[in-house]
DNA sequence: AGGCAGATGTGAATGATTTCACAGGCCTGT
DNA sequence: ACAGGCCTGTGAAATCATTCACATCTGCCT
């Protein structure tokens, strides 16, 4: 909704501290890979940083760069002509996205805007494709990223088409909160119903009328920007089964 | 449904005729990879003949084996405890399936069931994974096999909750249609609309209502088995008008 | 302290799809 | 040739979710 140009095209902030970097270093996509290489992977990243509602790229853009979170988080969505739309994924710290049109030079299959204020790195195609040649074990991680994203959208479709309004809420509970299971804060999540409305592709309303009923039972606790997960089981008994059996 | 035990498991039969390979040979996974590779997988490769409906493989199944498809369809299919069940892709002829659970050694993500009779082309993880190393060529080619998967299915997902049944309806049959643009029967669909609404994710009853509105209008021809687009044009504008303009 | 913007909570009316209950048609196997 | 099994076609009733129209509430900015 800004005016602003696509952040590719931004000039980047050539130094960086290096102690960003951990956040990315500590994921799995890089965690093993030769200390070397990284370093070198580094040396090509723009350091960006951008404020909450910012559009990093839209649907259709030809797409050539690929961005990790350093912090914040980043929404990847898509919206109709009507002004429905569709949160297809959340994105955040350590985390990387842009991957496919990086990889197949296509255009960009979704919106990313800022979700908060964003520190991010990007990468460009130009300098990152030579990248991967030079090193073969990088091209298994990307290939294990994507079957990851496949299963994942896979599971989505799955679920907005067998599942109804309390399946699906619930598997989009836990699968946020499994997310931050280990951290201390525990099975708190920290989003506004308007946003799981639209991972879930169900009105805001149907939406609290469900998390309230379910919290009336105990079963969850609403907070104000956030939702806590008190009994994970009950909900994911609600996935499995299927269907309303007492939702 | 049947009792067999999944076709992984069978013995296969070494010796095949190679005239069967030339409709994987066309294809573009295979079609820029050097004859003696190609040859060397196609050893590997076990020929496997089965009657329609067979169970190929099961959500949940350890897959260790790469698909390809020599004649007939493959119906990669979820369905849920209470027997609802969606279709989330047709594979046909000199197409691939199962590509995820061999790359990244994980279970399958769904059940593929053969829609047709059906030959098939299975090869091993144990023998396929060092064949990848051997040919950095083709892990290229399945990272842009990938990265198309997941534009489609992000494209499913997409509509499923954006879209209506008018939309959702037309956008499948376009990609079914389009699929099958550059043969002598044109724009004619094999396909039942009970498997049409299993793909689209609403019940038969409700495409057959829709069809024949649409039929009434000269928009699309209704056979047994089948469908022929009249009017792609017109169906693709209610797609990108996003709803009911008109119906 | 005031006030606004965004987030949440609710009920009634409306609308889209599903469910259910059939009926006829077409193809196939025997 | 006939029987049974998939396909297709249809309408009425029931269900689920959306839309609309508000009333709070919270936190933050000035």
């Amino acid at each position: 909704m800004t005016g602003a140009p696509s952040i590719e095209r931004t000039a980047g902030t050539p130094p960086f501290s290096s102690s960003k970097l951990s956040v990315l270093r500590k994921h799995p996509y890089f965690a093993d890979l030769e200390p070397d290489a990284f370093d070198q992977l580094c040396r090509y990243a723009k350091h960006v940083t951008l404020k909450r509602g910012t559009t990093i790229f839209s649907k259709g853009d030809p797409g050539t760069s690929l961005i990790a979170v350093i912090s914040g988080t980043v929404k990847i969505s898509i919206s109709s002509p009507e002004g429905r739309n569709a949160i297809l994924n959340l994105i955040e710290a350590g985390e990387i996205f842009g991957e496919i049109a990086l990889l197949d030079g296509l255009s960009r299959t979704a919106d990313a805007i800022a979700n908060s204020n964003c520190e991010l790195f990007v990468i460009d195609r130009r300098e990152f494709i030579p990248f991967v040649r030079s090193q073969p074990a990088l091209a298994m991680k990307f290939i294990e990223l994507l079957c990851t994203r496949l299963r994942r959208t896979s599971d989505q479709v799955e679920q907005v088409i067998l599942q109804d309004l309390p399946g699906r809420l619930a598997s989009a509970l836990l699968r946020l909160s499994d997310k931050h299971k280990s951290e201390p804060q525990g099975r708190t999540i920290s989003i506004t119903q308007q946003e799981i409305s639209e991972m879930v592709g169900m009105t805001r309303e149907s939406i609290n009328k469900q998390l309230r009923a379910w919290a009336a039972r105990g079963w969850v606790r609403l907070e104000h920007g956030a939702i806590v997960v008190l009994k994970p089981e009950t909900l994911q008994a609600l996935v499995d089964a299927g269907a309303n059996v007492g939702e």
